[in-house]
RNA sequence: GUCCCCAUCGUCUAGAGGCCUAGGACACCACCCUUUCAAGGUGGCGACACGGGUUCGAAUCCCGUUGGGGACGCCA
């Protein structure tokens, strides 16, 4: 069976370049039948905070990947991570290092300037432990081999080698006794028997060294899919201070999960042609060899078309509960009762004109308003002399309207127009102004059936008496 | 500096030697529809980084150059 994981260390959320390798990784497990895992990688204990654990918790729910089992914390994986490192010591594949960071600078320095690319010169490598300096504590390295080369078979980048001379004995335990992140990932992912490990581009270099470290250990290497990153507008990879945003921060812009997952699924992942993938479909589709090579870059304008796309086709009842906290809010007291009846009802010509949820919340202003409604300055120059008297005529012959819908009200206002020998937009207009406040609206005629009679003749008498 | 990776319209991408006069999507522009704004429809602008090979034939394969990115911590 299949088995893929998503390890993110706790940064305060669940970064937007994190969120597509969980995805990716969700979608692998979920078209070959398999599980996907969740390790928080908490070891750094400064950045570790449960607020931090729960963000990235609330954001794989927002965007529904669920995962397999319980969230596993490498912190309290400790103890095994020292027990391997020790195994390794006894079997003689490890050994105690001495040097303190001022030599481990001075080292790093010489062999930068040599040119060296082994920052570690193996000192304590072969020294007879009977040398160690009383007083330092020492930490693990892994005697890793001196030739040859190590090789991965990613299934995404293709074959990957480098030159073992390139690779230092990297520490395995630091002088406190804790494992570090190489340790870490490799046994937590062997024993939670993951079978492939899909992950950011970023990961590359460091799983020469993992491999080292699982031949060490005589284990078999799991399956690498080195994932392109996710770059800034910049073209730099995705950070805090190119702006990359939590997913969160982009559920507060009025951006939908399954926009969201879609516009994430199609960065470096694609079907043909195809840019509208359901999940169904997604976990139908996805696999590893459809995944590019080349970094992409973030591009707002395109998930907020997809955006709108997803929100075009939301259920009714669904938009306007995701719409009414945030009315509530922006209107506080001045709500009408009928708001929910008739944003329901008002909701198709409403979602065809939002990119975002925080759009659609604005434009539906217009049916929760309660009278007297609040006139922009457009709507009020369209107010001026000749709308007034279009609205004068109009308004009282809105009584005979039977029934009051948008079929019969268009009908009698351009009766109306053609009485006065006036263009359907003459009126129009200033009943757009007069009944939602602004030069901008869903059709009309719509508004006009949604409102109702009474709240409509009760707004116009408002326009025309000025008192608005 | 050393090592690793990448390279098609502004952006995301299709393309796995002839189907390519390089396709789609977003953005942009124009037109149509039209009571405004959207949506929708039609059309337009716009790319194979460069140089060498290999081949009858290269966006596709190889080499180099350039450009971009990533990794080089007792961080993860």
């Amino acid at each position: 069976m299949i088995v893929t994981r998503f390890a993110p260390s706790p940064t305060g959320f669940l970064h937007i370049g994190g969120a597509r390798t969980a995805l990716f990784n969700w979608l692998f497990a979920k078209h070959h039948g398999g599980e996907f895992r969740l390790r928080i990688e908490d070891t750094d204990r400064k950045r570790s905070t449960q607020e931090a654990v729960d963000a990235i918790f609330a954001g794989m729910k927002w965007l529904g990947l669920n995962w397999d089992g319980d969230a596993v914390s490498q912190f309290e994986r400790r103890d095994r991570h020292a027990e391997a490192a020790r195994q390794l010591l006894d079997a003689g594949l490890a050994y105690h290092c001495y040097c303190t960071p001022e030599e481990l600078t001075e080292m790093r320095e010489k062999a930068r300037a040599e040119g060296s690319a082994r920052l570690y010169d193996g000192r304590w490598r072969d020294r007879d432990p009977a040398d160690a300096p009383a007083g330092i504590a020492p930490v693990i390295r892994l005697k890793a081999p001196l030739t040859g080369e190590t090789v991965i078979d990613d299934k995404i980048q293709g074959e990957v080698k480098v030159s073992n001379e390139q690779l230092d004995d990297m520490i395995l335990l630091r002088a406190d006794g804790t494992p570090t992140y190489m340790l870490a990932v490799v046994v937590d992912d062997h024993d939670m028997e993951i079978t492939h490990v899909v992950r950011g581009d970023d990961h590359l270099t460091n799983t020469f060294r993992q491999a080292q470290l699982y031949q060490a250990l005589g284990w078999d290497l799991p399956v690498f899919g080195h994932m392109p990153l996710l770059h800034g507008s910049d073209g730099a990879k995705l950070s805090k201070r190119h702006g990359a945003l939590g997913v969160e921060a982009y559920r507060d812009m009025g951006i939908l999960p399954e926009a969201m997952n879609n516009y994430l699924l199609r960065l470096g992942w694609s079907h043909g042609d195809d840019e509208i993938i359901s999940r169904d479909q997604a976990i139908e589709w996805f696999d590893l060899d459809g995944v590019g090579k080349s970094a992409a870059r973030f591009d707002m304008a395109k998930l907020e078309s997809l955006n709108a796309h997803y929100i075009r086709h939301a259920d009714n009842s669904h938009l306007v509960s995701l719409v009414l906290p945030d009315l509530k809010n922006a209107l506080d007291g001045s709500l009408s009762d009928d708001t929910e009846t008739r944003l329901l009802r008002g909701m198709p010509g409403l979602k065809d004109r939002a990119k975002t949820i925080l759009e659609l919340v604005e434009n539906a202003k217009i049916y929760a308003y309660a009278r007297p409604i609040p006139i922009n300055d457009k709507a009020a120059k369209i107010l001026d002399g000749e709308g007034r008297r279009m609205i004068e005529h109009t308004r009282p012959r809105l009584g005979d309207v039977t029934p009051w819908t948008q079929q019969e009200i268009e009908q009698m206002v351009r009766v109306v127009a053609e009485e006065l020998g006036a263009k359907l937009g003459n009126i129009a207009q200033p009943l757009r102004a007069a009944l939602t406040g602004s030069n901008v609206s869903p059709g009309i005629f719509e508004v006009m059936e949604v409102l109702g009679r009474d709240e409509t003749l009760g707004r116009l008498e408002d326009a025309l008496s000025g008192d608005v």
